[in-house]
DNA sequence: CTTTCTATGCAGCAAATTTGCATAACCTCA
DNA sequence: TGAGGTTATGCAAATTTGCTGCATAGAAAG
């Protein structure tokens, strides 16, 4: 109902407002603003919040985009579309350059990339490859 | 079910094919093309799909009547691919201009798109999101 | 006012979504 | 490599949403 919504937004203000590590520690905080909730909604709310948990701490999907997340090859942001895509955002104009340092790195997992202005389509095997093709794209491009 | 989208298609193609007076004379027809309604569902579809009573008889609606839906940002038509991607034909040489007003829009289950000269890969976070991300799109852009 | 036509509240049914549980998969650190 | 902590997911139950027909209210035409 209504709920999941009103969680969500409980998620990001939380998210934002402290320093959260564990969906544990999120499902305590939850309850203490008075909403209910597993550990699996909340695992998948954040999926689908597109929060991701970075330096051990789970930080807001526009947070990443901008600030400090930015590497110095132009790479803003990664996240997984479905279940064979990634898309990496970048700054404007480095969309290509980061494809070709990702085609070079020659990651197994990835079948392909597309560049845009500022993102790239890559495209991966399967669902199980695109954690650790994220997880290899940006070790290597940070 | 499928049985309204078949319904509203024929619906639409009776109202382009011959004068249609009463909502009565379509559900008439429609039950001789093989479908089923009555009165009630054939007011909502016509609601639904824009359809007005102008002297004495149902025409198109204005993005039917002139076989283009060609909105002012020059979005075509929007379609679901697979379970991740929303594919969006523009007009011409207005695929980025398209592209760039979604990722403003920073619609939250959009994760990126990416442009060619007609088309738009939108890519979404997962299935359920691609439904809504069209409503979101089309409302936007029409 | 009467007749004809269209819109809508309501209830039932079907389909889709959301959720918790249990547990598998994964990660980290020693 | 294994233990312990953390996160993801298959499944079934619960909940919500969407679609429809029926009955009827409301609007338009004459």
């Amino acid at each position: 109902m209504m709920e999941k919504e009103k969680r969500q937004q409980k998620i990001l203000n939380l998210i934002g407002a402290k320093r959260v590590g564990t969906q544990q520690e999120l499902t305590e905080s939850l309850l203490r603003a008075g909403v209910f909730a597993t550990q699996s909604s909340v695992s998948r709310d954040l999926e689908e919040l597109g929060v991701v948990k970075q330096r051990g701490r789970y930080v807001l999907p526009q947070a990443a985009r901008n600030g400090n997340g930015a590497s110095a090859h132009g790479l803003l942001n990664l996240e997984a579309a479905g279940d064979a895509l990634v898309i990496a955002k970048c700054e404007p104009g480095l969309a290509s350059a980061v494809a070709v340092a990702i085609d070079r790195a020659d990651v197994p997992e990835i079948v392909g990339t597309l560049a845009g202005e500022d993102t790239v389509f890559i495209a991966v095997r399967e669902k199980k490859a695109q954690r650790s093709a994220i997880k290899k794209i940006w070790e290597l491009l940070s």
